[in-house]
DNA sequence: GCATAATAGGATAAAAAAGTCTTTTTATTC
DNA sequence: GAATAAAAAGACTTTTTTATCCTATTATGC
């Protein structure tokens, strides 16, 4: 369904949004740990989603990453469309690049809900609202 | 969403469906032409989809594919599975291999029903099915 | 039974994705 | 202003996926 990338980018944006509401900031390190990605690779993706505002850093001795007001307003979606692009919204299931409404694939039609259903998903979740869960100890980031 | 293997895969049965439906075999070059499909890439899928049962075929000339009365019953999620395996069933969305109903990713939940829709529209939908809605011009295999 | 046309199977190659490493830059603190 | 701790950047490696190629096998029709 999604990339590691993309993966591993959802987890640690969640991550991150749970230590920027206790205050603090945390560094690549301490990403990688809360959330079982390798660290390097979550480098690379934290340096993504910087790049593309939807996560704030501070370099230097106490820097790392923290979200602000706006960034915790971060759909689910808005990650996946910076770190997978628009394949989501865009590509036919069966990789068909001319599909669409009055040239459908074999499945158009019946796929239509499920992706209507997920994009749904996608979007009405913000980084936000999973801080409470979290906190609650309802769900988990790691094995 | 799916593997190139698992889009070819349907792609292939559809078509295959299709030629049998017309009482005739077709050769891997046909159904590589008829889905836009890599000639060799798709002759691997159909021996794998030979071997799981999911296709007849017969060697030497005027040999070929073709689905019988059984085939015709194989469901999307048949071909799903046999070509990229049940991971659509059973892998997590961000990837945890230990999420569950007790201890849910953060996503879990809201992913529930995408996932219900998901699986019930691979199920309810066999390749027989397609075809015809394929006679009818209402949607096509190819660019 | 021989030529042929097809699938079967396995080896290899190319491309993309995932992951790692090293160096550079930049804040911070003392 | 020097030492340090962090992110930024880019090069590189490994693994997986996708795709191709070659040979073997097998059924058919003459």
């Amino acid at each position: 369904m999604f990339s590691k990338t993309c993966e591993y980018g959802i987890k640690a944006m969640i991550f991150v949004a749970q230590k920027s509401k206790e205050g603090s900031r945390i560094s690549i390190k301490g990403i990688a740990k809360g959330t079982g990605a390798p660290e390097h690779f979550v480098a690379k993706i934290m340096q993504e989603l910087g790049r593309k505002k939807l996560v704030q850093s501070v370099k230097g001795p106490n820097g790392g990453f923290y979200l602000d007001q706006v960034d915790l307003k971060t759909s689910l979606a808005d990650i996946v469309k910076a770190l997978d692009g628009n394949s989501i919204y865009s590509d036919c299931v069966l990789g068909l690049k001319t599909c669409n409404e009055s040239k459908p694939c074999p499945v158009h039609d019946q796929y239509r809900d499920v992706k209507k259903n997920l994009i749904k998903m996608l979007e009405e979740n913000t980084i936000g609202e999973f801080n409470n869960k979290l906190d609650s100890g309802k769900f988990f980031l790691v094995n």
